[in-house]
DNA sequence: ACATTGATCCGAAACGTTTCGGATGTTCGC
DNA sequence: GCGAACATCCGAAACGTTTCGGATCAATGT
């Protein structure tokens, strides 16, 4: 059975106040009786009771983090990188990480007004950000603290704080990339298109074009739903209709990675036939095969960071930056292929 | 500002008794009272506050897991899948899922402590069960409800609810296949020596080779890590000591990763030059380069399975099953290469 | 008219911790 | 001896919800 103050109480011969205050570290507390005190709660391995705490200090010290679920996608290795640097940034300063697995929608708004409006966490990391994201409407009507990986989509007012990569210009050097080694038809998976990003990186992709001298093709541009799966169908149905395409950006490695398994099974060869880029470098792009160029993301450097705005904000302390954009770096790998003429 | 029961009283005209009644379901509150009541609620967007009600009904609903945090180890697929089954899982019975990431050792134990003696989750998740594991003698003197994904070593009794990979004979069916395809010289990386399960892959190997009239040879036994980078250096290692190896068996895919990686830069070729297997097929063994033979363990069931027996456990419900073991499929990819003379 | 039953509502206490605002005792200075 | 200052301890109330055990009222049966 679990010790209380009350049982150390009654073991010291001092008061539960007095109890209170000496494991609290109050100055007031004589330093005998302290020691007596931390003495006899080692005894009897007296753990806080963390719910009551939680009520009477109205914190819990806990960061929500609500991951959408729709087909394993979890085992989408943004998603456990980005989780790991929440984690382990939560950890150093003594959060733990609330997780809830949702599929967007009521249920998921559900979840946010449980752990938020219950007063379960003291303040929520957001990724991914949708158009109109009910999230971010939620916490911002509520006043409550959260940081979010990502902005609204361009020409809206981001009115809350983030950090996102500057995926215009990551995609744009894809596509310079692509048209530097002589490729004329390059086609675009893009995110689904109630992201927040996928214009970003469809501007992205418009302005490489113009910068090569190339004509923008809206043939060779579809919506991808950032699944393997989404990857797979759509580079068929891309190939489909565009035979002469000689290279595909996907908007992630996990497309990629579907367009790359697509290729193989028409018999045409990854790079050599088709060159293919992703986009984060997940480090399933570097195992693939073969090899997937991307544009690297700090995944985890993100989670890490998000908490540290996060807990400032929870803190009531300003934050040094509230917006940040990060530039990604070009990976070339083996799907590129080489020069063509 | 969120609303308390008390808010709902003052507007409604009816005790904060009969609100929480009401919005509970008790039979002995009218039907019109509970309306209107509820419809106050919801135009206050009422939430109950959750440390209040947890201190009371002494169940948080939530289920927990500490994640090992070694270097960024959460990036193996292996526990993001896990981490997504509990997740799911957790989700379907209304439960949420507190994750805290720490070394193991002694920040580990006190967050099982906090967690587990501050009546902060209602039962814990372990996996990866180590010799003498104190997780779960900790848990075991606390009387808490908790399932494992592992057993004890070896001739040692687990007593406690358990789902593991019957990774003996997973082991073993690597090794005859290897020894099928003509390999005689097969090296093996075992986990860490500290591991409950090492032992049993360990064996699985020694009989496998006798079954094979293969002798084993000590020196072509290293242990290794689990990551990618212990993979890495003990390929190297071995292939150093032992030249003439045809066949490396890794003990989990992301050590098998680091073989691969090994291999490549001496300039061997894998599978026509040293076949590679791995164990869990994690994602990362299907897209890698060659694709990765390994030993299929459905992770992300497990972790459901896990939740499902945890709950029941906390709900004072026997369990159907208390011990699982699960055999695992050879999955022969083609990092086995063909057959050899 | 009185007692019983049923429907409906509610006060009080519990949960365990924290902390405000004293209360008490001792010592020292005047 | 008295008052002030200091060291040390502590009672009470707060946090918000739940639920036990009534309390009250109206209707019905005797």
């Amino acid at each position: 059975m679990q010790a209380k103050l009350k049982d150390i109480a009654q073991k010291s011969g001092y008061s539960i106040t007095t109890v209170s205050r000496a494991l609290a570290g109050y100055n007031d507390v004589n330093q005998q009786t302290r020691e007596h005190i931390m003495q006899i709660a080692s005894e009897l391995g007296y753990q806080p009771n963390l719910p009551a705490r939680q009520l009477r200090i109205q914190r819990t010290h806990t960061v929500g983090l609500i991951i959408p679920s729709y087909d394993h996608v979890f085992s989408n290795e943004f998603f456990s990188q980005l989780l790991l640097g929440v984690g382990d940034a939560a950890s150093l300063e003594r959060y733990d990480l609330l997780i809830s697995t949702q599929v967007p929608g009521e249920d998921e708004m559900d979840a946010y007004r449980r752990m938020v409006g219950g007063n379960r966490v003291d303040g929520m990391v957001i990724a991914r950000t949708r158009q109109n994201d009910p999230r971010i409407e939620y916490l911002k009507q509520q006043k409550r603290p959260f940081v979010v990986n990502g902005r609204r989509a361009p020409g809206e007012v981001s009115d809350f704080p983030y950090i996102d990569m500057d995926s215009y210009n990551g995609i744009q050097a894809v596509v310079a990339h692509f048209a530097s080694l002589g490729h004329q038809q390059i086609g675009l998976i893009l995110p689904p298109e109630n992201m927040a990003f996928t214009e970003y990186r469809h501007q992205g992709y418009r302005d490489g074009l113009r910068a090569a001298g190339l004509d923008y093709r809206p043939d060779y541009v579809v919506y991808g739903d950032l699944l393997r799966t989404g990857g797979y169908s759509n580079a068929n149905l891309l190939l489909d209709r565009q035979p002469q395409l000689t290279a595909i950006v996907a908007c992630n490695d996990l497309m990629a990675l579907g367009v790359m398994r697509a290729l193989q099974e028409r018999g045409l060869r990854v790079g050599a036939d088709v060159a293919v880029s992703g986009y984060d470098d997940i480090p399933a792009a570097e195992y693939a095969n073969p090899p997937l160029t991307t544009v690297h993301t700090p995944i985890y450097e993100i989670g890490q960071r998000l908490v540290r705005m996060l807990i400032a904000l929870i803190d009531d302390q300003a934050l040094d930056e509230t917006q940040i954009l990060l530039p990604g770096a070009l990976i070339v790998r083996e799907s590129s292929g080489g020069q063509r003429g």
